[in-house]
Formats: C-alpha cells, sequence, structure tokens
DNA sequence: CGTTTCGCTCAACAAGCGTAGAGTGAAAAG
DNA sequence: CTTTTCACTCTACGCTTGTTGAGCGAAACG
C-alpha cells in the first residue's frame, strides 16, 4: 500500500479543482457577498492565501467558477424540442454555476452581466425560430417564465414545487410556453 | 417670511421618514448586503447614529422598509380581472418596497423568507379560483411567470423589455396564463 | 426665567473582510 | 549529493462594516 504518491503537478490540480468546487458551492448556496474567501478555503480545505494566489482576486474566482461551458448551453434543434430541451436542462439539474450566477444575478453587477448575457442568447436562439415583429419580445417572455420557475423551484424552495418532478412542470408549462410561440411554429 | 417653525414631534416624523424612503430605495438599488446604513444616512442626509437609534438594527430597518401595505396587495376579484390587475400592479409601478424585497430575496434570508410569504398569499387567492387537484401548483407556475417577467423587467432591465408598455406584456402575457388556470375557470 | 426633555451628532470600538509578502519544506532537477 | 523550484502556509495590514455611549443644543415645559 501507499506507492500512489501524488506529483506535484497533480496535487496543484486537484487543490485548484477543490477550490474551484467549494466555491461555486459557496456562491451557489449564498451569494457573492455573503461567500467569503476564508469559507471557500476552509470548505477547501486550503489557506486562505492560496485561493488569492490561484485565482488573483475573489471576483476573479468568482468569474472563472460562474463560467458556463458553451455545451452546456442548448443547441438550435427545433423549437419545441428545445423548448422541452430547455425545460430539462433548465428545470432539473441546473449545473452549480448557473445557480451561482442566478443566486448573485440581483445583487452583484457581474453576476448581473453575466445574467443578461446569458438570457440575451437564449432569447436570440427562440427568436431565430419564431417570426412576427414582436418574436424578440415573446421570446424574452418565454425565456423568463422559465427563468421564474427555475427561481422559485431552485433558489427559493417553494413549497409547492418540492419534490415535484420536472416532467410534470414541462408538461405544465408546454401549453402555457406554445402561447408564447406564435401560431407560425411547427 | 419663516413664521413656518416645524415642532419636535414633526422634525421627528420626517426624518423617520427620509431615512425609510433612503433605505428603500437603496436596498431596491442594491440589495440588503451592499446597502450600508452610513450609505442610507448619507442619502437621508442624517448622521448614520440616527439611523440605528430609530430602528434599532439593519435588519429591524430593512423589515420596516420592505413591509408591504396590505392595500398594496390586490383582492379576491373574478380571476381575470385578478390576473389583469396583478399583471398592472406586478408588471407596472410596484412599490420601492416590493423591489427592495425582491432584489435581495435570492440572497438575504429575511428577504427570501418575506418573498415566500407573499408568493404564498398570491398563490393561495389564486388557487383559491381554480379547481382541479394541482390547482395550487399550476397557481404557482403563474405566479413565478410573474415574477420571472418582473425580475427581467424591473431588476435585470433586459433590453428586450425596455420601454415596452404594460399593456403590451399583459396582453402577450394572457394567453400564457390562461393556459395554466385550467379549462374551468370563467 | 430655569429646568427638563430629546432629536441629533461625534468619536470610537470590535469584528470581519479582501489582500499582500515573507517564509517553509518537500518535490524536482542537475 | 546540491541546488532550484514551487505548492502551500503564517502573519499581518488597511479598510469598511454595524453598532455604541457620551455629549450638545435647541425646543418644551413649569
Amino acid at each position: 500500500m501507499g506507492e500512489n504518491v501524488l506529483t506535484r503537478a497533480e496535487r496543484r490540480r486537484r487543490s485548484e479543482a477543490r477550490i474551484l468546487d467549494a466555491a461555486r458551492a459557496l456562491f451557489a448556496e449564498v451569494g457573492y457577498e455573503r461567500a467569503t474567501i476564508r469559507g471557500i478555503a476552509k470548505a477547501a480545505e486550503v489557506d486562505p492565501a492560496l485561493v488569492m494566489q490561484y485565482f488573483g482576486s475573489k471576483q476573479e474566482l468568482f468569474q472563472q467558477a460562474v463560467q458556463v461551458s458553451p455545451a452546456a448551453e442548448p443547441g438550435a434543434e427545433e423549437l419545441v424540442e428545445h423548448l422541452l430541451g430547455t425545460l430539462n436542462v433548465k428545470l432539473g439539474e441546473l449545473p452549480q454555476s448557473s445557480l451561482a450566477m442566478m443566486r448573485s444575478m440581483l445583487t452583484h453587477p457581474e453576476a448581473a452581466a453575466s445574467a443578461r448575457e446569458v438570457l440575451g442568447r437564449q432569447i436570440d436562439r427562440l427568436a431565430g425560430s419564431m417570426t412576427g415583429d414582436d418574436a424578440r419580445l415573446r421570446a424574452a417572455l418565454m425565456t423568463l417564465t422559465l427563468l421564474g420557475v427555475t427561481v422559485g423551484h431552485q433558489l427559493l424552495e417553494l413549497d409547492e414545487l418540492r419534490g415535484v418532478p420536472q416532467e410534470e412542470l414541462a408538461r405544465l408549462l408546454r401549453p402555457s410556453l406554445r402561447a408564447l410561440t406564435g401560431p407560425d411554429v411547427s
């Protein structure tokens, strides 16, 4: 036993990953302001100064922690699939990074900018599948509907949505969203 | 000129009101954590210590500032009226106190509790006008739809919703919400 | 008038924060 | 082996925060 010694680069990689995971978890749980470098360091079982050394500042750490992998954003399939795909992703197991961003989007300027960007992209994709001069506006309303449900479900944890399977949410929401697509889609 | 001297009680009343207004404005703008007693005091042109003397603590000041007047919550009219009433109130000129609560609801525990309470009441009222065993769930989804739109419009200030008159939002949203009421309502 | 009340300010405290720089000890390199 | 590198820690600085208690000065009161 114990010939599994870790190389230096390996140890560093793991520490950095632990810090990032702890950061995502704490940012997602309590938001940017209440999450402290010290708290993140303690959760990652690491000295606070190490966090600074690796990420430079709390702000940069947040940016890296919140970074959404482009793969996480749904592609541009057919709209209805798209909606359901979005529903499943948005309503179900959102990545910790997205939760972290959403948790802070109302109180932290950078998180707000990030949220506007992500939501803007989703609105673009949706509006691309729709027609009408107010397509963009309707696409925005669809996106905000999903945002509202996600906020209530994942962040406020309303009793009314506790333990409801995502398929049922999707089922109930579909006609409602369909009413916003306009008459022209599939 | 200048015989309009203010009585002591009058001065006190006005100071307290100025503090509360400044608090509401700051809480609504930057949220609980970033709003400081000093900032509120400066906005109210008052010494920070006075804020403490009148309200005891930052937390108590927040509670008083966020308090929603019962009159501000719409009564229990017919559902469709109710929806439009809610729409007009929720989408249009929300009172500063509601914005303050919403701004902090994702990051400040007390604000979250307050939000759950207000949303719960609205869900109750809505569900009261609906039938079906999942009426409460559908009512919750309607409420969260409105929440999402309000967040995007008033707090994130998405470009897509900038300057859109509330009647148009109500018009676009109505069929969508109607799809959630179920087949039984008016 | 003198005395009391009280709205209000000044100055300061302790705690917690993000952050910086010097140092340590073991792994890597020669 | 010696030397260098580098992941990591210790200690501390400066700042802001919420909060406190003593004090001032004008209004209220007799």
